[in-house]
DNA sequence: CAGCCGACATGATCTGGATCAAGGATTGCT
DNA sequence: AGCAATCCTTGATCCAGATCATGTCGGCTG
């Protein structure tokens, strides 16, 4: 799709490109295959129908708003960003998403992707016909079951996002959740590398950008994080915690 | 489950109760069952595993949160509202559910309601096991497909929830969402009764009791609405459309 | 290497909506 | 009937966070 400056430094895909019988370790769907126990004739089914896309370089669309909807996308490598600007141009950050995440749930009902999808920094995803996975999501129920999981976890992150808080809650929950996600995904737990800028978060926080500059440099004064530009380490991720409770606890 | 007092005058449940072949009129599957032209016995499976509940009187629990999750619920008639209460007892309003709409699907991610759903009418609902009606989508891809589309469906109203909008740009979208979602189920398109008080309004638009209350004022000082107690009409449903435009266009 | 531009930080001011306060209307309870 | 409780409205004040204004840094370009 979008060509791609040659010597721009690649994050390195933390997946590995899967074989006929082995998924990417971080697809979404690899667990729910796996857990299952599926046969061989079932996992070359689901393997048949990822289309391995990219690289994207840091701006470009996956998709576009109003787009027909026609796929979902896992993270492979990378990051993105969901976005809606509504008719006088201001931008609504809907949310982050990183390796082993899938972008584009969204879209099924409205049947066009009611948001756009633009890379954070270079990125490889795995491209899902939606037909297709639906309908081989008939003859695999756990599949289906992980569809399901997968589209109610985004409804509750959505609902998070709608909460009521105070800013310096938000915030701390917000390096909170990233930092729990990408440690799930096996990256340290308490070191977080940024890949949106400080004008994104604001936008995906219902903040203003000099908010969010402030209350970072507040936690900083304070001993909560080490940061350093879009570094950050979580030092006293107790007291973060404590912050983001009454956001992230449900 | 609770006692339902003797002579409350009931709402009319709009919903014919269904026979063998027949659902409820207004209920969210009869639309994806029919249209797909399933058979007989395709039919009689998905009848046998509704289950009618209720009467809930205003005020009762359909689920509370932390319970496990093992159904959803579509409304047959009446209103729910279902409400997560912070550590600090701040509450927060997810959503009000009407005749022919679901609840419960935020609950499948993390396998137990995420939040409280409370009656705010006198109401019945259709109860619908999960495991057993996600067994039965296996073997009808348009049941399958509606679950989808529900959860996304919540998913999007959810996104719009989050959003960054002023006070009266939310309580006008409040109110012509609510309209479009009764007159999509047959109600009258520009009056309605508001099952819910101003306190749950506030509480789902992240606003004062006092604001919500003050902006309906305004609407109808200015010739926005005709409001009497909880009996709303609009009076300018463009100029309240307008209002709305940047939280409801997507 | 100067010049420029975008991202980030930080100080000063402003404001939308929260909070505090008070009163009226309904409804249920004894 | 009388009373308590809840809901709703309206007015007065306050404040968290937006907005406005400036300055710094680092990276890229000509």
């Amino acid at each position: 799709m979008s060509p791609f400056p040659q010597d721009l430094p690649y994050p390195a895909p933390i997946a590995d490109d899967g074989d006929a019988l082995h998924f990417c370790s971080t697809c979404a769907f690899s667990q729910a295959s796996m857990r299952a126990g599926y046969d061989k004739p079932a996992l070359r089914d689901l393997h048949v129908l990822v289309e391995h896309v990219g690289p994207y370089a840091a701006g470009d669309h996956v998709f576009r708003a109003r787009d027909p909807f026609r796929a979902i996308f896992a993270v492979r490598a990378g990051a993105v960003k969901t976005v809606v600007v509504d008719a006088d141009g201001r931008e609504q950050v809907l949310g982050f998403h990183i390796p082993g995440e899938v972008v584009g749930l969204n879209a099924i009902y409205p049947e066009h992707y009611p948001c756009d999808a633009i890379a954070l920094e270079p990125s490889f995803f795995c491209r899902f016909s939606f037909p297709a996975i639906s309908a081989l999501a008939t003859r695999m129920p756990g599949l289906q079951q992980q569809l399901f999981r997968l589209i109610s976890k985004e409804l509750g992150m959505a609902t998070r996002l709608a909460g009521d808080h105070a800013a310096d809650e938000r915030v701390a929950a917000f390096l909170v959740d990233l930092a729990e996600r990408y440690a799930a995904q096996g990256f340290p737990a308490r070191r977080l590398h940024l890949a949106m800028s400080r004008n994104d978060i604001a936008a995906h926080l219902r903040l203003a950008p000099e908010t969010v500059s402030r209350i970072l440099g507040r936690f900083r004064e304070s001993g909560l994080i080490d940061l350093d530009g879009r570094e950050v380490a979580l030092r006293e991720a107790d007291h973060l915690h404590a912050l983001a409770r009454n956001v992230l606890d449900r």
